[in-house]
DNA sequence: CGGGCTATTGATTCCAGTCAATACTCGTGG
DNA sequence: CCACGAGTATTGACTGGAATCAATAGCCCG
């Protein structure tokens, strides 16, 4: 999943040059093991990227919206090595690799934002490692939360009040966490006032709390041997 | 980190194309913040490629070694998101991003093994997602020990007895770990026969069972309510 | 030979997973 | 329309695995 940046001329070529379609919520846009041979950027909607480990069970990988190219997995190998499901209804458009490869010898600016998109899609990656190998529940919690809130508004929603797309489970896959510690950590933030959560509605009150947030401060005990002396 | 394919042109042509330059270990061969300019590919050696996240602990990203690029982060944003650290005595060719794009525009072949060295780490980056989202410390471990045999085995080292070229807070750091943690498990896979450990020597004894390792045996107890009638 | 880094091992704590019960939401069909 | 059921969410009790704290030993290099 890659985010295109806001002023490419990708974007406002591909009004022109490329095919739309839409897909409900639910719909498949590619399948793991399917031949890759198109790139997709979204143009509405939200969806979910998700790989299948060797046990069967589902890891998802990111929540796509307006701006990000999917299926980028697949140039490597040429099949895709994710897949990717509509959570609402989108307006997908579609880019035929080969075709894009071919504008891109002529149009350098075109080659140049791939590689961009790519480059920054393994910085997300890497900071999505980071986060896993360090931070606690709550931490990963707070940052999904703050993540979210930036991307709707970089795209023209409210960063402060809107709904969750996804499931309990799907953030946790996403977060490395089960559902039930995410359930938790929402409830406890609810608690302690940083957000409201009814459900899928979220609204933040205190987003730098939410973003500097390293672990919930405990809710009665003192402890630790500071200030002993 | 990337690994170039093989039997990629890229990796023939540089030997003419670019410049050569060799790094003793320890030394950085790019940091964090510094511009962009460079590719790197590995001819010989082993590194570590490590973030600092906002509180100034070190994350690390990955262990380049022969045939894999390092400072593609660095294109989005015209800045390294990352450093490399050589683990021990390097050559490293340096491949000017500029002139390889220029000849990526006459050279259908080289643009397509960037794209898909590029796509080949995003997924090694997704795996490596899944892994920590989901994977008890013992599988790390295991997967790791794997991981390194096959990459030794690859380019010509023995992948049944090697050295490791990093220390076990590396090793943690890189799989989500504490030290001490990666110290028992190696402890435990050496008790029960999987490998032979000594300090950082280690020998591989049962490659399979690494391989599809989920948890360890528990050593005495039985437990869970499974057969129980 | 000493000092600093690295590694091993033990004891204890605690965070998040697991298991379980209940409630809420929504779509579908009687 | 309401009832039903499946999927989703919340909350509680308990457990267990990995982190933390701590002490010792091994290794490397000047």
């Amino acid at each position: 999943m890659l985010r295109i940046p806001l002023n490419s001329t990708l974007n406002v070529d591909s009004e022109y040059l490329f095919q739309h379609v839409q897909f409900k919520s639910g719909q498949r846009i590619h399948t793991i093991g399917q031949t890759f041979d198109m790139l997709y950027i979204v143009n509405s909607g939200f969806l979910k990227t998700v790989m299948v480990d060797e046990s069967g069970s589902e890891q998802v990988l990111g929540f796509p919206m307006k701006g990000d190219i999917i299926g980028i997995d697949g140039i490597h190998g040429k099949k895709y090595a994710s897949e990717a499901v509509a959570l609402s209804n989108c307006d997908i458009i579609l880019v035929p690799f080969k075709k894009f490869s071919a504008l891109g010898r002529t149009h350098a600016e075109l080659e140049t934002a791939l590689y961009s998109v790519m480059s920054r899609e393994l910085m997300r990656e890497q900071v999505m490692i980071s986060m896993l190998g360090s931070l606690s529940a709550e931490a990963r919690v707070a940052r999904f939360l703050v993540f979210l809130s930036e991307r709707f508004a970089g795209i023209g929603y409210s960063g402060k009040e809107f709904n969750l797309r996804m499931t309990r489970h799907e953030i946790g896959s996403y977060l490395g966490l089960t559902l039930e510690t995410v359930s938790r950590t929402l409830s406890a933030f609810n608690e302690i006032g940083l957000i409201s959560v009814d459900q899928r509605a979220v609204v933040i009150h205190d987003f730098n709390a939410l973003k500097t947030l390293r672990r919930l401060p405990p809710s009665r005990a003192q402890k630790k041997k500071q200030l002993v002396n």
